[in-house]
DNA sequence: TATTTTTCTGACCATATGGTCAAAACTATG
DNA sequence: CATAGTTTTGACCATATGGTCAGAAAAATA
């Protein structure tokens, strides 16, 4: 365990160098993946000496196992909210928007879990199998009703949810390739990217 | 230079050598990322030893770059193909299916391709500014004429085409995700996924 | 078969990298 | 301000990794 940890309750210094910790290796582990970051390049964009990081964590697979643990729970959050509703259609376009946001926002944290998925999940793969199988199963319930019910026209919820994970990733994951194709016009491209994407699962959902 | 290059006409050997080099290459770093690859794996992998790998490449650099180099080609293939039609959304959905076929049949280049992109591609980012870019401009251009024609429905090209990317290498590059979430009805994914898309883009595209 | 050319390998090198440790510097507190 | 607890660091270690090289083995050629 990383001798900070020996102290009982954290102190500030212990919450702010965390913290930056964190952030830096969020920024390397994004651009390089696990395997080509180091902890010499976090040391270097977070300001710290190496010995300094491993203070405060116990190994280069430790802080990224912080990074991921935190990262599913807030990428989970705008499946969460997909919530019943009188106009399902609405409602899933939300979502797609949400998701799409969060590319814009947070384009680090969505490079890290692609690089991890992308490489097989191997550190989390468990948790995929549980947290985020069990909150798709829920929603996908819930899609499948609003089927049945005629509010939406007929889809596989699955590879509904797939698609719209695909598709607003992709404007993180992928976002040198959209820019590389737009070059001049890439300004805009999330606003672009929302209007098209609103009016394709319009036009896919709307009975 | 690579001592087999000083070779004037490949040999056979030479030949056959490059390419077991290559398979077992694209196996490792389609894998493991650049950076997370090394030499020893593709010589593991390949059945070789590390320095007769490194008589037949400069180095790990350079059997990258053969890799990348090679792929973009084949993976403009199916965008290439995407030709003037009578009914541009059939056109369409048979590209979608092109695509979803190659994630099928070569998830390891797309994985390659993707481990590259989202790391910012600084492999290939040229490349991509040039034959990539010129490609879809000029089926970018193609799509609009269809749209003006009132053959499909008024879509922002640029982004069918980003969307049709992410969703049929989403099937590729986040294939344990979709079997995690899938589980036991994981077997027929990609069929399923061609039935959805099909069904999607045509709901999207038909006027 | 003798010779030349190509292919292959063990041993090696330099550097990068994850990680440790004793001690110095700093901070909080009695 | 003295002391106890904490944070920080320079120096260091072991291993991994990309790469080299002289020469052995194998293949092609005369």
């Amino acid at each position: 365990m990383a001798r900070a940890a020996s102290t009982k309750g954290q102190t500030r210094i212990q919450r702010e160098k965390t913290e930056e910790i964190l952030e830096a290796a969020l920024e390397v582990f994004a651009t390089y993946g696990f395997r080509g970051a180091t902890i010499d390049q976090i040391a270097l964009q977070s300001g710290l000496s190496k010995p300094n990081i491993l203070y405060y964590f116990d190994g280069k697979e430790a802080i990224h196992a912080k990074l991921l643990s935190r990262l599913l729970t807030t990428w989970l959050e705008p499946l969460k909210h997909l919530g019943d509703s009188d106009n399902p259609v609405d409602e899933i376009c939300a979502y797609v928007a949400r998701k799409l946001a969060m590319s814009r926002d947070y384009p680090r944290e969505s490079r890290l879990f692609a690089n991890e998925i992308i490489q097989g999940a191997p550190r989390i793969l468990a948790e995929l199998k549980e947290q985020l199988k069990t909150l798709t199963d829920e929603k996908v319930a819930l899609i499948q009703i609003w089927c049945d019910a005629g509010l939406i026209k007929p889809v596989d919820p699955y590879h509904l949810i797939f698609s719209i994970w695909a598709t607003t990733q992709h404007y993180a994951d992928f976002d040198v390739q959209v820019c590389a194709v737009l070059s001049d016009k890439a300004d805009g491209r999330f606003d672009q990217a929302a209007a098209f994407l609103d009016n394709m699962y319009r036009a896919t959902l709307t009975p």
